[in-house]
DNA sequence: GCATAACCGGACCGCCCGGTCAACTTGTTA
DNA sequence: TAACAAGTTGACCGGGCGGTCCGGTTATGC
């Protein structure tokens, strides 16, 4: 095996400028397809709404579950971000709201429950998914202390509760774009310590 | 065409006995089937379960649609009939929280989502939708004149939030066969008029 | 117990899917 | 501009799906 002189081989070599544009082109037809039919769509059909070639996808993404993981990805991290930045904001009841706002709002394009089917597939997404809910946990329970939040709810439950909006619009066929927004009102009444009842006896599971 | 004297033709003619037997057999396995695999269990699977030939499977229903039409139509009828029963409780904000708890349980076992699924298929079930979802407006609106349930919420959203203790539960993998109860006492704790905070400018959504 | 119609079952069909590959095109670089 | 590596493509493959069909089987009425 040859080494050519005087070339360090980058970790991963520059993308060529053509490649470079269809893969931009592929993230977003996929990311579009993935939202409107959830799991079922077709990488045909994806590479179609793309421009590209069938085979230039699996070039890009060796298999339709990595190319999923990829767009999950981009989410979760712009996710745990914002949660890592509304930890430190004054108003700590404010801050998980806000960001149960934002996060119900970005699953109107893609369904947490990809967190599901794609988590079991990529290593680097089960671990920034854990950094995700870490985040998460620790917003909760800032909030728990500030007495935002009743204190019979763990980080999890709030994950859980988080994905409701977007997959309950999902039912209503020409729902208002703003909708979810009802629901996640409903949800958050639910999350308050005005006027909670006991959640019973059913322990709450672990992270 | 002859046509046998002194017989009048039953609209449908009595089941063999082995028919009969197959066929809850064959029910028995569907719902089991659906209810692990959603609609992404195959009919060969369910035909396997059932311990029958899958063309038998298409002899008793003619699509697979017309199969899971089949079992939701039971559960949605017994929900009606729940329903219709609790709407002369004395207690109208008990009647709807139990009518909800019945209904989560259920969906343990087969999930709403069919009922967009097969909703489009199956005539009968359309109607039958539109009886329990009648059936539930009328406890909701029942349980708010009681003044359980918060004014501003209406029978729909009660519908969409009745569907969400055992959608949340499936994103866990060993839950605990009742966990679905800490997530409806949730829900219910935000249907509830004490504490409730404004939903927002969103409208509800017509019926 | 026999004739018959109802019923059963699994081989088979066409279709669509995820994924592969070898021939072809194109950006890059010296 | 020449030469090559990187990228593209669509025909193709194996497999699984819903649904069909016909030869064999069995319950049933007389």
């Amino acid at each position: 095996m040859t080494r050519a002189p005087e070339t360090r081989a980058p970790a991963t070599r520059a993308l060529r400028a053509d490649a470079a544009r269809n893969r931009s082109l592929l993230l977003a037809a996929a990311a579009a397809e993935f939202a409107e039919r959830g799991m079922d769509a077709s990488v045909a059909d994806i590479a179609r709404r793309a421009g590209i070639g069938k085979g230039t996808v699996f070039r890009h993404y060796p298999t339709k579950d990595d190319l999923l993981a990829a767009i999950v990805l981009d989410r979760v991290e712009e996710l745990a971000g914002l949660a890592r930045q509304l930890f430190l904001a004054e108003d700590a009841g404010a801050a998980l709201f806000s960001f149960l706002e934002a996060a119900a709002g970005k699953q109107q394009q893609l369904d947490f429950s990809f967190l599901r089917d794609a988590g079991d597939i990529n290593e680097r997404l089960r671990e920034s998914r854990e950094r995700l809910f870490a985040a998460i946990v620790a917003l909760v329970e800032r909030a728990q202390a500030a007495g935002a939040v009743r204190a019979d709810v763990t980080g999890l439950d709030v994950i859980l509760m988080m994905c409701v909006p977007s997959h309950v619009v999902s039912f209503v066929p020409g729902a208002a774009p703003d909708l979810w927004r009802r629901y996640l009102a409903l949800v958050i009444d639910g999350l308050r310590p005005e006027g909670a009842h006991s959640l019973g006896p059913v322990p709450p599971i672990g992270v």
